[in-house]
RNA sequence: GUCCCCGUCGUCUAGCCAGGCCAAGGACAUCAGGUUUUCAUCCUGAAGACAGGGGUUCAAAUCCCCUCGGGGACACCA
């Protein structure tokens, strides 16, 4: 019988999701629901200078967005409550006297100055800057002296003279030698855990069996297998994904452009896309095809696929992604998505019709936002483009088909989609004429333009009153040619 | 600086672990055609890459070594 498996997305709430926490978390929750077991959400909040709650609301509501559902976490809550390290304090504290029961840990007097000192000394020497162990064998009178100077005081472990290997499901195994690692903290002198210690209590009391986490830890694995190995507790599989960086292929930071989930949200990416985008950084799926919904994401998704090497985010990949999605979307659902999109000059009557008007225009829609500038070209600013007006005037027989448009529309007795077909066809069958050359001068008539949208299907939410209205604006454009 | 990771079309990638099926496949973007009353969608096609150098082998994108390039870590941040 396998263990079933649990996984676990732990962000500090010190901001936004960015695409790479985001990441993090689709592959984790790609991966979990793939295998049928359990994810959780998990906040790191033991830097309490640069925590903050608002950032733990916009993470959850990020991922909410992207539909990425926790099984136990904040809100939802779950057998291992609490969720927020912060609210876990004493579990470390039960465990660091475990350590300090076994002599594993001993204190650190030295200040943040004269750590950084020995660091620069080091760096000068062109060694490599890491903890010296000066606090290592202090003796009693030694310590006694520090106390008395009322130092504070930070719990390091003292590592094993042994290499330590992370056995990686994406990077193979990676060893590090112990002289590269250097005996860490695990008590802050404020009392608060490190992270390297407070991650492997509450994987391990998490129940966490697999880690997927971006590569900038697979360097702090080793501290965490030390402390694994330590407490004899068995460590999860480690799954480590190679960082996501910007077009010049620097790591991603704001000058690429939007970086925080929420801003391609406001931007009108459909959370679906942003999935699908997100899956092929640095995973492809077997089949080749890489337009997928989420439950085709889930199906295909396996940690064995994740490949080893840094990926830059393309935002014109994710564009196309985007009208893939929301063309694959029927017309009334686009209409909900694009509630929180809609133009202030959208007319009552034009929203009553909108699913027609979506239907309409769908064809060019990449992005929600694209709908509000298509929607005021073709339906509120009415001003003929004067190349279009010139041609009208040149064109052989081209005002006569206009006149005879209006004839049609002015008789018209309603204006239903097969009205206004039948009433083109009428006028065609009056001119003896098809095609382009019937076509197109009705087209600049209605919209004053050279291009748009299919025409016929334009007239109905457009109405017959604006129809005629635009007519006779644009044939009066044309007498103020001559 | 030290250690670690990575290096296939402009971009995302398949292929690499188990060498021959690869004169390297797909997708985005670009360009050219086509369908469509037009734009878009859609379809077809073109151009475009194994970082460099050494090995090993009958055979290397695939294995080994070196160089170069990029990234990460080296915090009482996570």
């Amino acid at each position: 019988m396998t263990k079933e498996v649990r996984t676990r997305f732990a962000p500090s709430p010190t901001g936004d999701l960015h695409v790479g926490g985001a990441r993090t978390a689709l592959f984790n929750w790609l991966f979990t629901r793939n295998q049928g077991g359990d994810y959780i959400l998990r906040i790191e909040d033991t830097d309490f200078n640069r925590s903050a709650d608002q950032y733990t609301e916009q993470i959850k509501s990020a991922l909410d967005w992207l539909g990425l559902n926790w099984d136990e976490g904040p809100d939802v809550g779950g057998p291992h409550e609490p969720y927020h390290q912060s609210q876990r304090l004493d579990r470390y504290k039960e465990v660091a006297d475990e350590l300090m029961k076994r002599g594993v840990v001993y204190p650190c007097y030295c200040t943040a100055e004269e750590l950084e000192a020995e660091r620069e000394r080091q760096r000068a020497r062109r060694e490599p800057p890491r903890y010296s162990g000066r606090c290592r064998n202090l003796s009693e009178a030694e310590k006694e002296k520090f106390e008395a100077e009322g130092r504070d005081y930070a719990y390091r472990y003292r590592i094993p003279e042994k290499p330590a290997t992370v056995k990686d499901i994406a990077k193979g195994e990676v060893s590090f030698p112990p002289d590269q690692v250097g005996d860490f903290i695990v008590i802050k002198s404020n009392g608060s855990p490190a992270y390297n210690f407070a991650v492997v209590v509450d994987d391990h009391d998490m129940g966490i069996t697999h880690v997927v986490r971006g590569d900038d830890h697979l360097s702090n694995t080793p501290r965490q297998i030390y402390l694994y190995e330590e407490m004899g507790w068995q460590p999860p599989k480690w799954c480590h994904l190679a960082m996501i960086l910007g077009s010049d292929g620097e790591r991603l930071s704001k000058r690429h452009g939007a970086t925080d989930v929420e801003e391609y949200r406001e931007k009108g990416f459909l959370p679906e896309a942003m999935v699908n985008a997100l899956a092929l950084l640095g995973w492809s799926p077997p089949d080749g095809v890489e337009v997928k919904d989420v439950d085709e994401l889930i199906e295909a998704f396996s940690l064995e696929r994740v490949n080893k090497s840094a990926s830059r985010f393309d935002f014109d990949k994710v564009r196309y992604l985007n009208g893939q999605h929301l063309r694959a979307l029927p017309a009334t659902e686009i209409c909900e998505r694009l509630e929180d999109f809609l133009p202030e000059s959208l007319t009552k009557n034009d929203r009553e019709n909108l699913p027609e008007i979506v239907e309409l225009l769908r064809e060019q829609l990449e992005l929600l936002t694209d709908f509000a500038p298509l929607y005021e070209t073709y339906f509120v600013d009415f001003s003929p483009e004067p190349s279009a007006v010139k041609w009208l005037a040149e064109q052989d027989g081209a005002l006569e088909v206009v006149t005879v448009l209006k004839k049609h529309v002015e008789a018209a007795q309603s204006f239903s989609l097969a009205d206004v077909e039948s009433l083109i066809k009428a006028a065609g069958d009056e001119l003896e004429q098809s095609g382009a050359d019937l076509y197109k001068p009705m087209r600049v008539a209605v919209t004053g333009q050279l291009e748009g949208p299919e025409f016929h299907r334009l007239m109905v939410p457009l109405g017959r009153q604006r129809c005629l209205d635009r007519i006779e604006t644009v044939l009066q454009a044309v007498e103020d040619l001559n």
